[in-house]
This record gives C-alpha cells, sequence and structure tokens, in this order.
DNA sequence: TCTGGGGTCCTAGGACCC
DNA sequence: TCTGGGGTCCTAGGACCC
C-alpha cells in the first residue's frame, strides 16, 4: 500500500506571532515574541482572557484563556496587547496562499492550521523532509513569522510532530518514531484527550501517551466508551482520515454567543441582545443560502450556570424576525431569573434556500424576506453599521454583535473556513 | 472589572409508534 | 394484562477542537 506524506502546519504563537511581525513592519522597534507578552480581550466589556501567549511568557506559567487578572499577578510586567482579528486573517490567507504552491491537497483546519497531502507533490519538489525545511524557511523570510511542520503518514501523527519542540521547526513523526517521541508525553497531551478525559484516565494511573497505547481497549471503551478506542487508536499512531480540500463539505449550524458588558437583568434587555445575535446569525444564513430548521437559545448566568433551550421549526426559515421572535420565546421559558453574563443563539438543521423552495414561503413573509434582502445589501456596500433597528440606540448594546467583539465586518472568520 | 467565541460530535432520557 | 421491545425523533447537556 502506498504510504502517504502528510505534513502539519502549525503558526507559533499564531495571534502573538502575527502581531509582532505586523509591528515590527510598522516600525516598532519591540519583537514582541522577545519579552514575556500575551494577546488578550477587553477586560472592560469582559472579555479579559488570554488569547495567545509568547514563548517567553509561559515559564511565568500563564496559559491561554486564563484571565488578563491572573496573568498579570504570575508575571507583572506582562505586555498586553488587544487583537486584531483582519489581521490575523490575512496573515492565515497569505499563509495558506504560500502552502498552495506545494501541493493542491491542502485543508484548512484553523486560522492557523494547514493540513498538506504531500504525496503526489514529491515528484516536483523532491524529499518531503528537506521540502518541509524549505516550506518552513520560506514562510519565516516571506511572511516574517515562524511555524513548526510535521511530517508523517497521516494526519494525527503529522499533528502531534509539529506539537513537538517550539519553535521553527520540522518534526517526522513516522509510525516507527511513535514509541520514542510520543509515548514518553503526558497523556493530556494526545488530540482529544481533553481535560475531562485526561482525569479519568489520570484516576487509574494512566499517565503518559504510552501507557494509554498499552492499555486493553476493552477497559478503555468500559470507561470512555466509543471515545476510548478512539484514543486508544491515537495513542497508537493509527488514524485513517483523509485531507480534505473543504473541511466543512456542509456547514452544519451557525451560531452567535457574546459575553454582555454588563449582567443582563431584565426580559426587555435580554431580548434586545438575542435580536443584536441574531441580525448576525440570520444574516450569514441568508448570505450562505441557507435556511434553518433548528434554532437554540443558550445562556449563562453571573454565576457561570450554563444552561440552553432549543426548538425544531417545521417550516424553514431564514428570516431575522422570525427567528428572533422564536429565540426570544426560547429565552423566556427558559430563564429563571438570574442575572445573566452570556447569551447566545445558533441555528442549525440547515438546508439549501433554492430556487424551488421559495414556493414553500407565504405571501406575507415574502414581503419579510425582501425587506431582509435590502438591509442584507445596505450592510455589504456600506458595512454593518449602516443601518440598525431604531431599538439599540442609547440601549449600549451594539446593534449587530459579532463573535470577537471587534468591530469586524462580515463574513466572520470563522464561515470562511 | 477574574473566567471568550465558534464550531462538531456523542450520549442519554423521554415521547411516540408499531 | 405480571407488564416486550425495536426504532426514530426531540431535547439537554457535555466533551472536544481551534
Amino acid at each position: 500500500m502506498l504510504q502517504r506524506i502528510i505534513m502539519h502546519v502549525d503558526v507559533n504563537s499564531a495571534y502573538l506571532s502575527w502581531e509582532a511581525a505586523h509591528r515590527l513592519q510598522h516600525g516598532d522597534p519591540l519583537d514582541l515574541r522577545t519579552v514575556p507578552s500575551v494577546v488578550g480581550g477587553n477586560e472592560q466589556t469582559r472579555h479579559g482572557i488570554v488569547l495567545t501567549k509568547s514563548i517567553p511568557a509561559k515559564p511565568f506559567g500563564i496559559q491561554t484563556g486564563e484571565t488578563l487578572h491572573s496573568a498579570r499577578t504570575k508575571c507583572p510586567g506582562l505586555l498586553v496587547v488587544p487583537p486584531n482579528y483582519s489581521l490575523y486573517m490575512q496573515c492565515s490567507q497569505a499563509l495558506g496562499d504560500l502552502l498552495r504552491e506545494y501541493s493542491s491537497l491542502i485543508e484548512q483546519y484553523s486560522v492557523d492550521e494547514y493540513f498538506l497531502d504531500f504525496t503526489d507533490s514529491k515528484k516536483l519538489f523532491g524529499d518531503p523532509i528537506q521540502a518541509a525545511y524549505n516550506i518552513k524557511n520560506r514562510i519565516r523570510e516571506e511572511l516574517g513569522f515562524t511555524v513548526n511542520i510535521g511530517v508523517s503518514s497521516n494526519k494525527l501523527l503529522a499533528k502531534m510532530g509539529s506539537e513537538l519542540q517550539k519553535p521553527d521547526r520540522v518534526h517526522t513523526l513516522f509510525p516507527e518514531e511513535v514509541e520514542k517521541k510520543m509515548w514518553s508525553l503526558p497523556v493530556e497531551e494526545l488530540f482529544m484527550v481533553g481535560r475531562a478525559t485526561a482525569k479519568k484516565l489520570q484516576d487509574r494511573s494512566v499517565r503518559t501517551i504510552g501507557h494509554l497505547a498499552n492499555a486493553d481497549p476493552d477497559w478503555l471503551k468500559l470507561i470512555l466508551k466509543s471515545h476510548g478506542l478512539l484514543v486508544w487508536n491515537y495513542a497508537n499512531g493509527r488514524d485513517l482520515s483523509l485531507v480534505r480540500i473543504n473541511r466543512h463539505p456542509v456547514v452544519k449550524g451557525m451560531g452567535n454567543s457574546t459575553t454582555t458588558a454588563f449582567d443582563v437583568e431584565d426580559r426587555e434587555t435580554g431580548h434586545l441582545v438575542l435580536l443584536s445575535l441574531v441580525e448576525t446569525v440570520a444574516t450569514r444564513i441568508r448570505v450562505a443560502g441557507y435556511c434553518t430548521q433548528l434554532i437554540s437559545v443558550s445562556l449563562r448566568t453571573n454565576e457561570f450556570q450554563h444552561c440552553s433551550h432549543q426548538r425544531k421549526i417545521y417550516t424553514a426559515t431564514d428570516c431575522t424576525k422570525t427567528i428572533h421572535h422564536l429565540a426570544c420565546e426560547l429565552f423566556d421559558e427558559l430563564w429563571q431569573g438570574h442575572p445573566i453574563r452570556h447569551l447566545g443563539v445558533s441555528a442549525s438543521e440547515l438546508c439549501r434556500n433554492d430556487f424551488f423552495q421559495m414556493a414553500l414561503f407565504e405571501e406575507l413573509n415574502e414581503k419579510q424576506r425582501a425587506f431582509d434582502k435590502a438591509i442584507d445589501n445596505i450592510r455589504k456596500i456600506y458595512g454593518s453599521g449602516a443601518v440598525y433597528r431604531a431599538s439599540f440606540l442609547q440601549s449600549g448594546i451594539n446593534s449587530m454583535s459579532g463573535g470577537t467583539g471587534e468591530e469586524i465586518e462580515y463574513p466572520v472568520m470563522s464561515s470562511l473556513l
């Protein structure tokens, strides 16, 4: 059987590297990568967490996702810079463009990760390991940031390989190297072993990837259900998934959620926040040519209690007003009156909004559809802030809440992946 | 004013049908 | 009438990834 050659390209400290490269190009003498620094959200609006840390920030014990307050406690001189998502989109695309020179079989896995199937590229570019070094060095010289590249015969091992030593490195992790290079790592470093799975395994003395690889699969299945077999196969380096040019052949759902700058304590404000979320979700649905058949509302209280409520709808819709009406109903049924910190709306069970389905819409809805379409067009030309509902005036709530909390035009990052 | 946002997939229980 | 059991759909919640 032909052995495939897969590469995984992972940008080192992506947001921070991109921020640093951008600042250097614009005359800033300081390279953020050389000092303890993080890209962090806005604390005033309760988005104050670490998004990415520099390598010098790591020895202080700073973790991605922890509060900026906590990070500063660990490292008093910590430099915190705000995120710039449109810059990151540009960097991500520039990286993709460069990688496409080496293979047409390429999958964008996230904003800062790509898989390349290099199998057929060997004829053109020769030895894969040498090619990986060339790619890595070209990215550094031409784009100004560093990457790690993992090279193996499947995606899982390529990804695990790119995680080995950082930054600016190429690692191979072929099946015959798994025992030597991967089995000694802590079990929580295996892809798909998150906090919950790691705890269950550690409680049973499975502490390394090697322990997991050599555990009894039936026993793992008892403890972890089907997930046990998945991680057991991964620990043994087995993965049959293919590099897919489009990671999402069909989009399954689109959602939007936000942590509000203040606790929401009344129903009317809750409904208004939902409207700002629905505006974004419904627009994205329409732009992508979908209708939704399932709406879900979720909330988190100021005590971090999380709950959600969803309802199937039997007439597929892409109408802002209809979706908002349903979201408010769900909210009213769900909310127990506790102060709310976070609200979300999600649309799933998407179907294509094709020409022939138009007949399903009633005359009344036709006017609403025309209205939505007109609004979409104005926003497309003049920006998302060009038109908004009067109820947002002086409400202190963004009229079109986007996921990043920044003033970002749609389509948002995730909708491009 | 300590704790983000956007996804996918899986599980489990209850309703309902035959 | 000492009470099955398979199958599907709906819903809520949890786990994982970036």
